[in-house]
DNA sequence: TGGGGTCCT
DNA sequence: AGGACCC
């Protein structure tokens, strides 16, 4: 590869010197307004950490739903479609339509702010997040038929184009060579930040802007001889990249559409050669469009960037960065690998300089069925027993909600990919978390606290009533709470979880990640628990938080959703068109082998290089045939009837 | 300053 | 159990 050893040595003291006593490499002035980041001012010092001997082969798309909870709030109700409207969480913005953007709004913005800047905003409660699931897992079933996917929070996920790619390439035709579809990202485009509390949210400065109506813009990239290095020129490209590229841009195109139709959401993408970029990129040119990155502008879009925009640098890394004087990722690679492992961990500090180079080797990998579940609410105050009891009223029966869902999920998933039985997904622990700023709490800051215990059986007995199983979770959440809040208390969150899964289920064909042999008791395959009755009086304030120690509360969320619905005088029921046709996605990948292992020894920076034989072996045999086609794999008619048996009535 | 999650220490 | 990270 790159080699260049020799310049590594006298990294460190220039470049203290440099950044230090040099200009302020970001954010050459503006305070406010938006902050455009510089070119590339130059290579760096210290040597390239190599990428995986895949890196060339391998498209990886990453979507992004556009302004999601909006977009799922206008398809409910036609009524705030083409309006200024936002998603609220207690006080705050959580996410805001373009309309609502195009005055001022912002994510995390607080209300009273949003309602100056835009009086006529629609503010939309949020706080139960039921319906974004069920939108994020269509979603996700339609994005599923053209590659692995792996979820990333509700909105996002990566999808591994790889072996359609090679595919499509393979089969010859117009599909094999098309025209590029969106934009191509090239050195040209200037990249910028609105928010300068968000420095990870940039959006490309197209230079042809101006009359970009036709939101296309894609220069024929110029050709290199043969055998000339692709990434020695970043706008003189490899052919067999670029091509292969063009081809998942394509495919991506069509994965948006695919989605578009069966929920009709509309959805943003970054294609590109590995995980990181694809995320880069899949926000320059939002919302409804898609960005492809030739692997040769890789490096310059990332070294301008400041520290926060990498992937792995959150709050903590980047004051430590920051006060090491490394501002940006142009910095950061004038610096060596075992500097910054020895700042921010080996771990953390591995994935940073990769990160600042463009490099990461990480599959995508599906993620495997979640660890915990949990159900939160957050108010003003509450210093009493009976307002946390209150307060327990509300989310104990959310929680169950939650763990039945994750239930039926857990059958989908097993009995679906050829398990015998489900074994159900009975949490063993419960935990509580909150937020104490009373006498005995942690006073000021945001920290949380928590404890454990064990989870009342009654609470996984499907079988019995809502209400018991409700009582049971109650019981137990509050005899932890009673023996940690002690010293009085005065609680701003509370925090139920359940967690510590029992073993998963029993398989025909074992494959990896569903373990045999075990089918442990207590998850009865009982089914139509209802939710808990609506009870308690009604309940206005959309968007007001609930103050226990005055008599708030008393509904849950998905009630207090359905009640305020009504008040605007919509179905309450669940969603109108559009969200049904997502049929088919019977996702036949959810237990495709988790590949690697890629050895997690202890490796800091110098011993790296080394090892990175190793890390090419392991890379280089993946993802070709592990999806198998475009087209569903059809279910048993064995398997449906074992699904309807465990599933029971559909409810709902 | 929300309501979720993950992983590491 | 708590902290850091992600959305």
């Amino acid at each position: 590869m790159e080699g260049a050893a020799s310049a590594e040595k006298r990294s460190v003291e220039d470049f203290r010197v440099r950044v230090h006593g040099g200009p302020h490499p970001l954010r050459a002035g503006s305070e406010g307004g938006a902050t455009t980041f510089g070119r590339d001012d130059d290579a760096g010092w210290a040597p390239r950490p190599p990428d995986d001997a895949n890196a060339s082969r391998r498209i990886v798309a990453h979507f992004d739903v556009d302004a999601f909870y909006s977009q799922v709030e206008e398809l409910r109700d036609p009524r705030l479609r083409g309006r200024p409207m936002a998603v609220t969480q207690k006080f705050l913005i959580v996410t805001a339509n373009y309309a609502a953007r195009s005055a001022g709004l912002k994510k995390l913005m607080s209300t009273t702010k949003a309602k100056a800047l835009c009086p006529e905003v629609a503010l939309v409660s949020g706080e139960d997040l039921t319906p974004y699931r069920a939108c994020a897992k269509k979603v996700r079933a339609a994005l599923e038929r053209f590659g692995t996917c792996e979820k990333l929070g509700l909105d996002e996920c990566w999808v591994d184009l790889t072996a359609e790619v090679d595919r499509r390439i393979a089969a010859g035709g117009p599909a094999s060579d098309p025209p590029l579809v969106g934009h191509r990202h090239s050195s040209e485009h200037v990249v910028e930040s609105d928010n300068a509390h968000r420095p990870m949210d940039i959006r490309a400065v197209d230079p042809e802007r101006t009359n970009a109506s036709d939101g296309v813009h894609h220069p024929v990239p110029p050709r290199c001889e043969d055998g000339a290095d692709p990434d020695a020129n970043p706008d003189v490209s490899d052919p067999a990249r670029e091509r292969r590229l063009r081809v998942g841009a394509a495919i991506a195109a069509e994965a948006r559409d695919a989605v578009r139709s069966a929920t009709g959401l509309r959805m943003s993408a970054g294609i590109a050669h590995n995980k990181m970029l694809a995320k880069l990129v899949s926000g320059l040119h939002k919302p409804d469009d898609q960005t492809t990155l030739p692997a040769g502008v890789a490096a310059k879009l990332v070294s301008p960037l400041p520290v926060r925009a990498l992937p792995g640098v959150g709050h903590g890394a980047e004051r430590t960065l920051v006060h090491r004087g490394v501002r940006t990722a142009a910095d950061l690679r004038r610096v060596t690998r075992s500097e910054v492992c020895e700042w921010l961990g080996p771990r953390v500090g591995r994935k940073v300089h990769d990160a600042a180079w463009g490099v990461d080797r990480e599959e995508v990998a599906p993620k495997p069925a979640p660890n915990f579940v949990t159900c939160e609410d957050s108010f003003r105050s509450c210093t009493t027993w009976s307002s946390v009891d209150a307060v327990l009223a509300v989310i104990a029966p959310d929680l169950l909600a939650r763990m039945d869902e994750e239930y039926e999920d857990e059958v989908e998933r097993t009995v679906g990919a050829g398990a015998l039985i489900p074994a159900g997904r009975a949490a063993r622990t419960l935990t509580v978390k909150w937020r104490d700023v009373g006498p005995g709490g942690k006073g000021t800051g945001w920290s949380r606290s928590s404890a454990s215990t064990t989870m009342p059986t009654l609470a996984n007995d499907r079988s019995i009533d809502a209400k018991r199983r409700a009582d049971a979770l109650r019981e137990a959440a509050t005899r932890v709470l009673r023996s940690e809040l002690t010293r009085g208390f005065d609680l701003r969150a509370l925090n139920v979880g359940a967690g510590n899964f029992e073993p998963k289920a029993v398989t025909l064909n074992k494959r990896p990640g569903v373990e045999a042999g075990c089918v442990s008791g207590s998850s009865g395959i009982d089914v139509g628990t209802g939710r808990a009755a609506p009870h308690g009086s009604a309940f206005a304030a959309m968007n007001a938080r609930r103050d226990y120690d005055r008599g708030g509360g008393r509904m849950s969320k998905t009630e207090e959703r359905a009640l305020s619905e009504r008040e605007r005088g919509l179905g309450g029921g669940v969603f109108g068109g559009g969200l049904n046709g997502g049929g088919g996605g019977e996702s036949s990948d959810v237990f495709a082998e988790p590949l690697r292992d890629q050895d997690e020894d202890e490796e800091d920076g110098d011993s790296f290089y080394a090892d990175l034989a190793d890390v090419q072996r392991s890379s280089a045999m993946p993802s070709i045939g592990r999806v198998q086609s475009l087209v569903p794999r059809k279910r048993g008619a064995e398997q449906a009837s074992l699904l309807s048996f465990f599933k029971g009535p559909s409810k709902r």
